[in-house]
Parts: structure tokens; C-alpha cells; sequence
DNA sequence: CTGAAAGCGCTTACAG
DNA sequence: CTGAAAGCGCTTACAG
């Protein structure tokens, strides 16, 4: 073996004084019945002794597969990615599969899709919260999408945000409100879609219940400007509806500049549960939507769909959290 | 060409009527005077015929590179990693590289090294805020440590935390500041031990300057109450400086719980300049520090390594952002 | 129980 | 200007 670069099977076989098709067998673990427990003690030995790794690419290669998978996700500067990664991760590692995050749109670059990028030795994906047709031109890569439209073909992992939407809905109709502001995310994104809908569908159900809805960026200062529309018209709601946990922080700033305190004289909700929902003050009434899990069972749907299986449509609950910022609105 | 599976580059090759070399002389940008301009011409054409794209698995092994880098951080779910592997992945593309990001020490599987995962198939490493010797055992593998301690024998690009934490300081002193309380992260990191180090030099340079510290985890709740503690002890700080944004949202959650307002009754600093920063009422005056830059700027210099370069040590600045959270002490 | 051989798809000397 | 051949390091029939 030379001493400039690593071994190779090659080199463990020789050290061992058995054949390169052994070396493999054994430390492949498929040497039971095949090969005599002495042979593959010693071939153990001399990999442990040579510091032998193998080479993924030349195993990649004769594969067929890379055990690799790529994670395309809209951001990763956005809290609500990172521990999505985290639970991909954690379910991939433990199959012996490695995941590569590709953010996608690339703001930065050229808007070329995740396949121009080199590292396109994969064996599947794992897309979230992109538009349905956002896969397209990967045709023939298995795929799974979360956080997305459930109504397309590729197998989805999702939350059930209108079930979410209808907790935050009866929690504020029990307290007493019926005039709601929806501060809502304008990005075309199925998950905002869903929650205006079914916000929308909740306060027509509500006797008494009226909506009014302004849009904005998921930004704090473009949350806060939306707020302050709603609050300064003719008839303003006693409740901010939030798109989004940032939203809220944004809603939250709208009411101070205008003298109105959380939660007495306005209520406000979020949506996903950050960490930013308890570092507010006061803390978040918000929908908890279990993103790390979401990963999680992403990826094991994904390993399903690698192996040849059909998984199902899994939807995770999106359940609403109570904390400070709600309240009886202060008069009807 | 089977219909089945993929384009090869032999199919290439037969579609367009030449041989397998040319393909790849074409296909790889070194054709000029070697091949004719038709011959190149018609190349390409059968390659967009097909669809043609090169096997990954092949061309790492044929070259003994992957043109991909691991990015190691201690986590990707607090805010501050997501810009820096952004940073990273930018760059990395305009290169032709891929980035795989690697969470370790992994808190869910068993504390293994990196190089137990499969996806080992990398030319160089970005860790980013990680101990001197947790690279140990990667010997011969390129590396560049982010936003850790410059004094090893590894090329860094980190923060100039001193310097920021010194405007710090000068910045509360200025303000009339002398009794100041340091909210100081439990973790042993370079960049917390280099923030306490400056702080507690700056507080013993100021004429009539006290410092007392409380230590928690970076988390709110734990944060709270080292702030309280600090807060209620016999001669209590002015102003609490804290180790990092989320730190500071626990500072201003104790401020409150003691009827304290800020920055009228308490002051408080952060660190980082998050999102969670103007999210934040008032906003939070802290120490910005540019990530996605040190992502960027870490892969640049990781590939100047790999082209054999020696790259020198960066330091980029750490700059103080004065927002409302800090004003001069009610009485002294 | 063990080994020799083929071949995955590329790129790069080398020969013409 | 173009092609035939070798070889990167693995795994898996196949032969014995």
C-alpha cells in the first residue's frame, strides 16, 4: 500500500493474504455461511490496522445508488427549515443515508433548477413548501413533498393547518370575538392558501362574525404596516389572525405604536410555533406544527418510496397552543 | 441507448458518430484545437438529444474528487447557521461545488465522528463554531474553522467580537453606565469565552465600573433567570449585556416580571443581530455580526486551500447596532 | 469456503 | 483532429 494515499480493498486483501471479492463479502457484512470466521476476523483486523474507508464514489458507481439525498427547501434563513433538516437527518442517518439541503429558488443565482447543480448524485427528494409543479423535469426521482399540496401525485407529509385554523377560530369565538383581522402571508405557498381558507370558512360560520384580510411579506416591518391598516380602519377587529409567528411579531409592534396593549385592548395569534412565540412578550397564542417530526416522517416516506413501496398521504396535527397574547376583546 | 436508464456518454458518443473521448473532450470544455468546431458542434446537439447529463459517481472516482465540501455546525436550529451555510452554498456553487451540512455532535444519534456517515464522499470541511481539537482524527482532509479559535493551525474566518463587544461597552459608558451585569452563555465556545474576556476587560478599564455575571443556556426560560438573579441582587446593574439575542428576549421577559421597563428602568444589549432582534419591543441594541458573509467568505478561502493555496486568517467586523433598547440609567 | 474476472461511466495519456 | 485503451475502487455473479 503506498503510504501517500488511502488503502483500498485491494490493500486490505493483501494485508490479510485474502482475495479483494473477500475483503468485500466480509466487511460488506454478507460473509455468514460464506467465508470462515477466522478469514473474516482477520480481514476485520487488517481494515482496522490499514485504516481503510471505502470509496463511496467507486461504490456509488457499481451501485447504482448514493445513498444521498437532497432536501430542497425556499430558504434556510427562515426558523422553520432548520429543524425540518434536523428531523431529515436524524431518520436518514440511522439508514445509513446522507442528506444534502439545496435551497431553491436560488435567490442568488440564476434561477436553474437543483439539477444543474453538480452534486446531482442522489438517489431521491425531499421538497418543502414548494408549488406543486415545482418537481417538474425530475420525473423519474422518487420524491416526496412536504408541507405542500396534497392534491398531486408524489406522496406528501403535511400538517393539517385547517384543523389548526379551526382550533385558533373557536378559541376566539369563546372568548368572545367577532370581528377578526387576517394579517396574511402573500406568498403563494399551499399553506397559506389553506389557512385563509379555512379561516375564511370559520368567521362565515360565526354569527355576528365579520373578516377583513392585508397582506404582506413575511417580514416583521411588512407584517407591522398590514397591522396598522387593519387597526386604523372604520371598524377595526379586536383580533389579529397571523399568518405567521413572525406576522405576529410585526402586529405586535403595530399595536404599540398605536397605544393599544396585548392582550387587553387587541389579541393577536400566530402560526407555527418558533422559537420566536415564546420569546415574545407577552407570549404567543400560536397553531404548533411539529416541523422537526415533519422531517422526519419525510424521509421515511422517501425510504418507503425507495424501496419500492407505496407509503401513504401522512398529515401531522397542527395544534393550538394558548399563551398571553389572547383575550376577551375589551368591549362589543 | 436502452430506453430503461440513462444516457451514457457512449450513447453520446454513437448518437453523434464519434468516439467516447471526443464526447468527453467536447462536453468538458477542452475541445478547442483539439476537436473541429462541427465535430463539437454536433456533439452537443446529440447530448441535448439525449438528455444527456454525466454520472457524478463516475467522474469522482475517475478524478479522485467530489466537488463537494461538508459544512459542520453544532446545529441548524438556532437562527445563526442558516445564513452561514447560505453563505457557504453560494459561493460553493459558482464554483461547480455542492454542500452537504453535517450536525455534529449529533444530540439524536450516538456521538460518532462525521466520517461514520456514508456521505464521507467530500474534498474539504467548513466547521463552523466548533473546539480546536473537535476536527481531530480529519487530519488530511482540507478544513477551515469558522468563528472559533484563530490560534490553531487550521485557516479560520471568524468575528472581531472584541472589537464589538468594546463598542459595546463604550457605547454604556457614554450612555452613563458603571454597574453592568453580563448574561453569559453556559457554552464553552471560543466566541462566548473572547465576548467575556473583552466585557470584563472593558467594565476594568472604566473608572468606577462593576461587573457581575450570571451564566444560563441559550434559551429564554434559562436566560430569565440569570437575569432575574442579576436583577435582584443587593446593588443591581443598569444595564444587562447579554451573550446573544435569545438571551436578551429572556432579559427583557425578567425586566418585565420585575416591572422594570426597558430602556427606561434596565438597558440591554444582545449579540448576533438575528432576525428575533427587531422583532423584539423595543428593538434590541446588539452587536451585528455578518454570517452568511462568514459562510461566503469561509468557502472561499476552504477552496483557495484546495487549489493549494495558503490562505490567510480573515476577521470580519463585528459592528454595534444602537436601537431602543438602550438609554442612560434613570439614577445613578 | 475462496478467488479471478467483469464492468459500473468517466477522463486522460498515448498513438496515429 | 480523432479513437482505442487503461484504469479509478468497488461488488457480484461465476467457477472451482
Amino acid at each position: 500500500m503506498p503510504a501517500t494515499s488511502r488503502p483500498t480493498s485491494k490493500d486490505v486483501a493483501h494485508e490479510a493474504g485474502v482475495s479483494q471479492s473477500t475483503v468485500s463479502l466480509v466487511l460488506g457484512g454478507k460473509w455468514t455461511g460464506r467465508v470462515s470466521p477466522a478469514t473474516a476476523r482477520s480481514v476485520h483486523d487488517a481494515a482496522e490496522r490499514l485504516g481503510y474507508r471505502p470509496n463511496q464514489a467507486a461504490r456509488s458507481l457499481r451501485l447504482g445508488t448514493t445513498r444521498t439525498v437532497m432536501l430542497v427547501v425556499p430558504t434556510l434563513t427562515a426558523p422553520f427549515f432548520g429543524p425540518v433538516y434536523t428531523g431529515a437527518v436524524r431518520v436518514a442517518a440511522r439508514h445509513g443515508f446522507g442528506v444534502v439541503a439545496y435551497v431553491w429558488p436560488d435567490d442568488a443565482g440564476p434561477a436553474d433548477s437543483p439539477f444543474a447543480a453538480p452534486h446531482e448524485a442522489i438517489d431521491g427528494i425531499l421538497a418543502s413548501s414548494m408549488a406543486v409543479d415545482a418537481l417538474a423535469g425530475f420525473r423519474g426521482t422518487p420524491a416526496v413533498m412536504l408541507d405542500s399540496d396534497p392534491s398531486g401525485s408524489v406522496p406528501t407529509v403535511g400538517f393539517d393547518v385547517e384543523d389548526g385554523m379551526r382550533a385558533v377560530v373557536a378559541h376566539l369565538s369563546g372568548l368572545g370575538h367577532r370581528r377578526v383581522g387576517h394579517v396574511a402571508a402573500g406568498v403563494d405557498q399551499w399553506t397559506f392558501r389553506a389557512r385563509a381558507r379555512a379561516l375564511t370558512e370559520g368567521i362565515r360560520a360565526l354569527p355576528g362574525g365579520s373578516l377583513s384580510r392585508a397582506t404582506c411579506a413575511i417580514e416583521v416591518g411588512s407584517a407591522k404596516a398590514a397591522a396598522a391598516r387593519l387597526l386604523t380602519s372604520p371598524d377595526p377587529p379586536t383580533v389579529l389572525v397571523c399568518d405567521d409567528d413572525l406576522i405576529a411579531a410585526g402586529a405586535y409592534k403595530a399595536a404599540r405604536a398605536l397605544g393599544l396593549e396585548v392582550p387587553s385592548d387587541l389579541s393577536v395569534t400566530g402560526f407555527d410555533d418558533v422559537l420566536l412565540a415564546t420569546a415574545l412578550e407577552p407570549e404567543l397564542t400560536t397553531v404548533a406544527v411539529p416541523a422537526e417530526e415533519m422531517g422526519a416522517r419525510g424521509m421515511e416516506t422517501l425510504l418507503e418510496l425507495l424501496d419500492g413501496r407505496r407509503p401513504p398521504r401522512r398529515v401531522l396535527p397542527g395544534v393550538l397552543k394558548v399563551r398571553g397574547s389572547t383575550a376577551a376583546p375589551a368591549h362589543r
